[in-house]
DNA sequence: ATGGTAGCATCGCTA
């Protein structure tokens, strides 16, 4: 089974882009976010006729995360699970496709250390483990992809010393990925390519940042240990950010032998 | 040089 995550930046924007993309890279399953869309404009998109089953949770033009998937698509869970306090936004979307517990999510922004979104961002991802500790068991087959809006480490970004002081590579964003891999996650691409740095998923869409190549790894495709000992390869398709009107993230793909 | 671009419910916010 061959998985993505990618934030499109507005799938009515990226319509085209998606729809070629889909094609090319022969997903079975995918998760979306910022869709910027309602359900009911997704689905007037009509992406079954790609041979997709899909999920989708949005509220339109902010947010909106999704799950396509060839290998079935059951279970469906929109927000955080039951028991744990709602999200008021549209962040996160799970579902059981092919045998694996799959959430597509949006990690908020933060904006800034100082700026009540930056709390928001990490009493979400507390949320985030309590959603799975809620749902799922570490030693099921399960994964976390998405847009995380946090680089794991110094090497994920362009220039640290030009960051210090941001968001995205805090000590308290990277304490909560270190309770996300502590419950029981392995960042996929991480874990086939363990000496590599500067490879990117994201890139500011201003003065030229993509070709330039200052960008960071924000986007991850998180595995509990049976989708680890079963994945063959985890790559960044950053040929997607190339071209007219792409979105300033790449997707990152993941084969896994289930 | 504190800029720049893209998307949205567009003149202000979000990323």
């Amino acid at each position: 089974m061959r998985i993505a995550t990618w934030n499109v930046n507005s799938l009515r924007a990226r319509r085209e882009r998606v729809i070629e993309w889909i094609a090319e890279s022969e997903v079975d399953v995918l998760c979306l976010q910022e869709t910027k869309m309602t359900d009911e404009a997704y689905q007037a998109l009509d992406l079954g006729q790609f041979g997709f089953e899909s999920a989708h949770y949005g509220f339109g033009q902010w947010n909106g995360v999704a799950i396509l998937s060839k290998v079935g698509l059951t279970d469906v869970q929109v927000n955080f699970a039951s028991g744990v306090e709602p999200d008021h936004e549209s962040r996160i979307i799970t579902a059981t496709c092919g045998g694996i517990r799959v959430s597509s999510v949006y990690v908020p922004n933060g904006r800034a250390l100082d700026h009540d979104h930056y709390q928001y961002k990490l009493g979400w991802l507390d949320r985030l483990v309590a959603h799975l500790e809620v749902d799922t068991s570490p030693d099921a087959p399960v994964i976390v992809a998405g847009d995380i809006n946090i680089a794991p480490e110094d090497r994920d970004v362009y220039d640290i010393d030009a960051l210090a002081g941001s968001t995205h590579v805090s000590a308290a964003e990277r304490a909560r990925i270190a309770n996300i891999e502590r419950w029981g996650m392995t960042d996929l691409f991480r874990h086939h390519h363990r000496e590599e740095s500067g490879i990117y998923s994201w890139w500011d869409y201003r003065n030229g940042d993509f070709h330039k190549g200052r960008g960071m790894r924000i986007d991850l495709i998180w595995g509990t240990r049976p989708v680890v000992e079963a994945s063959r390869w985890c790559i960044i398709d950053r040929n997607a950010r190339k071209g007219t009107q792409p979105s300033d993230h790449a997707p990152v793909v993941a084969e896994i032998a289930l």
